[in-house]
DNA sequence: GCCGTTTTCGGCCCGACTGTTTTCAGTCG
């Protein structure tokens, strides 16, 4: 479950992007990605073992990998990113413009990044080109306009590897991760990394394979571009002063800013160095220390928004936020049956092997085309759960199924079919762009269907590929605690589904929650931290989370 | 490029939607 096997992912899925754009061979275009998609979920390490075991890579995808594994790259990959420039790929993230429309502005017209084309659309020069009317022109704009707000930013999974990649390579007495990303931020801007060590660290540093420019460095800070683009800040910070700089580093602004408003009212002053009474240290350690010279409970960092979390600590009550290891099951998986690539016994034994008490298997329904699902099969599926159930005392498996919220509001099957399911999970993945009125009739519908247990990945945004969608929240969350529906934080990274505003204005609501993995590969099983993240910003206790209760619990609420 | 109860070629999840066209290409899930 390595990074190499990321890494490797990467550069094929890149290539398979190039490749399309360059007018190759749409079946080989799939075998790129289809290898991609084995190899990023494959659970063995490829740089231990021979990628040739991995279903659906053959001896050309093979060698291009072992080729990256050693350098970094490989000859085919060289070569295309030579011939299409760095802006037209940028061009394709733009939603609504693919691969064939992209190369053909830059053959065509010799618009070579998103802001070439905005302002070519601008400047009328799109007018009379075949395939650009007026409605493609302003799409264009929208989808433009939301590549910009999402600005360099990554999702917090991307963030994560290259941080702990960060950390794990600097030969420190004292190392670790603060920002955005201890707060566990679903978008990140920037790591910060903070170290105790002599200047030689900066050194080693700078000279680590991720590094791909050095943008500036000095004694205390240095600044470096990773390979993925993102910036990555290492400070070396006084062993004594390791609490207040955690503290200073992780933020937020706007939390550091009340902390400090509260020091100057006691003649105190609060910095990156201590907490300060003139000369005097008051504290400076430990974040802890800190916090309770200010006679206030530590807070945990992902509170650390000014949303409340001061008011409540200085009075000691802050809630008991929910842990990974409080976690007894994951509800939304997926097997090969659909669109997932490890098959029923692999992620079961994977999800055993977390230790759960319970795990349900929700593969998709017919509804969704693509997925080929049938009566039939959804049927063998439940005897296989039912056979492998035997060879899992310790866990209770689940037959589930994750259902197609059509745009009415309506489900696959029947009740009759659906009273049959353990667990059902209930999605939009399709007609986004409903108006608010619609797209709220359409939640509040799935959320009164008695079948429907859960709402998976509510707003179906996909970080800086796909808006969320327009719903009046406030009567859906209504909706759903009348009705008891529960309301999904699908910690895929990318997802992070319900984001932790929501989840806020949900529990005020008396709504409940499901923090599932939505695994499509055994490697996603280990996502959850990421849904976590979102339940401890929005204040969820284990009270909150469905999947943190004992087996008997959640059998009682999906059976009501 | 991969794969094979079709063994070395021929098929590869495919249907809906959008915006454009006047019979369809591109994009998406």
């Amino acid at each position: 479950m390595g990074r190499a096997n990321d890494a490797a992912a990467a550069a094929l899925e890149e290539y398979a992007e190039l490749f399309a754009m360059t007018g190759g061979d749409a079946f080989r275009v799939r075998s790129y990605q289809k290898a991609a998609k084995a190899i990023a979920g494959h659970p063995g390490d490829i740089s231990r073992v021979d990628v040739r075991e991995v279903p659906g890579v053959g001896e050309a995808i093979a060698k291009k990998v072992e080729e990256f594994l050693a350098r970094g790259s490989f000859r085919q990959l060289d070569a295309l990113r030579e011939e299409v420039p760095e802006g037209v790929r940028r061009m394709t993230r733009i939603a609504s413009l693919g691969p064939k429309k992209a190369v053909l502005l830059f053959r065509e017209l010799g618009i070579g990044s998103p802001e070439e084309l905005e302002r070519a659309i601008r400047g009328g020069r799109l007018a009379g080109v075949r395939g650009f009317g007026a409605k493609t022109e302003e799409n264009l704009l929208k989808g433009i306009e939301q590549l910009r707000q999402a600005g360099g930013r990554v999702h917090l999974g991307v963030a994560m590897e290259l941080a702990e990649r960060v950390v794990a390579s600097l030969p420190a007495e004292r190392v670790a991760y603060a920002g955005s990303l201890r707060r566990m931020k679903d978008t990140v801007g920037d790591v910060d990394v903070l170290a105790v060590g002599s200047v030689s660290l900066m050194e080693v540093f700078k000279g680590q394979p991720y590094v791909a420019e050095v943008i500036a460095s000095g004694e205390r800070k240095t600044s470096i571009r990773s390979d993925r683009g993102l910036q990555v800040d290492l400070r070396v910070v006084p062993e004594e002063s390791w609490g207040a700089a955690m503290q200073y580093f992780t933020g937020s602004k706007e939390h550091n800013v009340r902390l400090r408003e509260m020091c100057v009212k006691r003649g105190w002053k609060l910095s990156e160095y201590g907490l300060f009474e003139g000369e005097r240290v008051v504290a400076s350690r430990t974040e802890e220390d800190i916090y309770h010279a200010l006679g206030m409970q530590w807070v945990p960092p992902p509170l650390r928004e000014d949303v409340g979390e001061i008011e409540a600590a200085l009075k000691g009550e802050l809630p008991e936020l929910v842990t990974v290891e409080d976690l007894k099951g994951d509800l939304h998986t997926h097997t090969d049956l659909t669109d997932g690539i490890a098959t029923l016994e692999e992620m079961v034994t994977a999800a055993a092997a977390r230790g759960y008490a319970y795990y349900a298997v929700t593969d998709h329904a017919p509804n969704l085309f693509m997925q080929r699902m049938t009566l039939e099969k959804m049927r063998e599926q439940r005897e296989q759960v039912h056979r492998l159930q035997e060879r899992f005392p310790d866990m209770r498996l689940l037959h589930g199924t994750e259902l197609n919220i059509a745009p009415d509001g309506t489900v696959d099957w029947p009740a009759e079919i659906l009273a049959e399911f353990d667990v059902t999970v209930a999605s939009v993945h399709s007609h986004f762009t409903q108006s608010r009125e619609e797209m709220t009739r359409r939640f509040v519908a799935a959320c009164e269907n008695p079948h429907v247990h859960i709402i998976g990945h509510p707003t179906t945004r996909k970080i800086g590929k796909r808006p969320p969608v327009d719903a009046d929240w406030e009567t859906v969350f209504a909706a759903a605690a009348r009705t008891g529906t529960v309301m999904e934080i699908d910690a895929y990274p990318d997802r992070a589904d319900l984001p932790s505003d929501l989840v806020r204005m949900a529990r005020h609501q008396g709504v409940r929650f499901s923090i599932d993995s939505d695994s499509h590969a055994v490697p996603h099983l280990a996502n959850m931290r990421f849904g976590v993240g979102i339940a401890q910003r929005g204040g969820l206790t284990t009270d909150d989370v469905i999947n943190t209760w004992p087996l008997d619990r959640l059998l009682g609420l999906l059976s009501s």
